[in-house]
DNA sequence: AACTATTTATAAGA
DNA sequence: TTCTTATAAATAGTT
């Protein structure tokens, strides 16, 4: 672009060539700035000259986290592209690896949990919903597997408890035959009417402050999906 | 360096945003490898695009050995300017500590992915539940952004489609008329029906083999739940 | 992906 | 280095 074509070629002039350099630095740098400003783009530019000396361009994001981000990007192609070659290089991955590791991992989880989604096209949104949703599946027949185990148990301790109170009874009135026996009178029917037997009360569950719905099933369509009473949790958590 | 001037500030329609990246990438690579061979120059150029993409170039002296030289060099520089402790730990974690951390995040995504729900209890469950059910929503609302996007884009070609009808069919009835005049007598009407205005149409779209339901709206709540058929998603694709 | 009207970059000269 | 200017290149808008 000036007076003349120009070859492709090192240009054997010194002065010259250190002229088309400044110039052309200049330049180069200017275009750097401009792509990353009206394309959004993150850039690092670094220019040694013959001489040795040092020009560098970077979005503002900086030249050091922009390099950090190159040698993760490119250990992780490296990663996708090379298959594990190595059994125990699994332990002599150096750090930029296994920032690398970190990288892809974290932008994983962040799409998983909804975040960062503009660079995803429609294909790549709909397979992160379609995992989203087998995971809430999964995750509903486990907790549904979870509180059937503590119902089991609490049901258990209701039996038991329930046969305590038989017990406790049975001895009561016999206690009761005996002391009318030995005073010879009657005493009036004062003992504290017993509990209700447990397994004739569940049902209150559902009452009062707590308003969530519990369906209870072991298939994956299970929908249990609620909030726990928290006193019911207390008994729940392993 | 075009038919308009253009200004300094990010391009805010994402269509010419990515061309112009496009074209500017290309010319800076360029530029990149101009200098660097009329000025024998060690360049080393990255530039991720807005989506993360990466596109480099590097003198024949390859990108590590340039980035290597440009470490050693501003390393040299920063004890010149500022003799301070160790640069952040960042760069000297070591494996160990980057290792547990890939556990870790490895950990959360099996959980995400409703893998490996046995270690956790009701609490947990349900936090990972409320934490996948929030990522829905969002995954869901941002599907239906893009959609919405294509959807208009759409109707746009759908309305010059339908005026190029119009003009078509009235020029069709004008060489009708021309026609008769000059054969002078009544042609039997015989030209195939004018195709219905797209407009007309378009419910058409949910039938045959796409049998999805599609609800749009633009809130968090918004639930477009569907596989889309492959001829809308070549259009929807980035 | 091509095509051009324009704007930019820059080679040569001073 | 910097300025000027003629000209080559790049590219914005369009098809």
């Amino acid at each position: 672009m000036g007076r003349g074509r120009v070859q492709l070629k090192r240009i054997e002039n010194k002065i010259s060539r250190q002229v088309t350099f400044s110039k052309r630095r200049t330049g180069l740098l200017k275009k750097a700035h401009e792509i990353s400003v009206l394309c959004d783009a993150d850039v690092a530019l670094i220019v040694f000259s013959t001489k040795g000396k040092l020009f560098e361009y970077s979005t503002h994001s900086s030249m050091e986290a922009i390099l950090e981000r190159y040698e993760r990007y490119s250990y992780a192609e490296k990663l996708l592209t090379a298959p594990e070659t190595e059994t125990q290089g699994s332990w002599t991955l150096e750090s930029s690896k296994l920032r690398a590791k970190i990288e892809v991992l974290e932008k994983n989880i962040r799409h998983y949990v909804g975040e960062d989604l503009e660079p995803l096209n429609l294909r790549e949104l709909q397979s992160v919903e379609q995992q989203l949703e087998t995971a809430l599946k999964r995750i509903r027949t486990r907790k549904n597997q979870v509180m059937h185990e503590s119902i089991s148990e609490l049901h258990k301790k209701e039996r038991a408890l329930q046969e305590q109170n038989n017990a406790l009874s049975k001895k009561l009135k016999e206690n009761e035959k005996n002391d009318q026996q030995n005073v010879g009178f009657m005493l009036p029917p004062t003992q504290p009417p017993l509990p209700q037997p447990l397994h004739l009360r569940p049902l209150t569950i559902g009452s009062g402050s707590f308003q969530g719905t519990v369906v209870i099933r072991e298939d994956e369509s299970a929908q249990a999906h609620t909030m726990m009473p928290p006193w019911l949790l207390r008994h729940m958590n392993q």
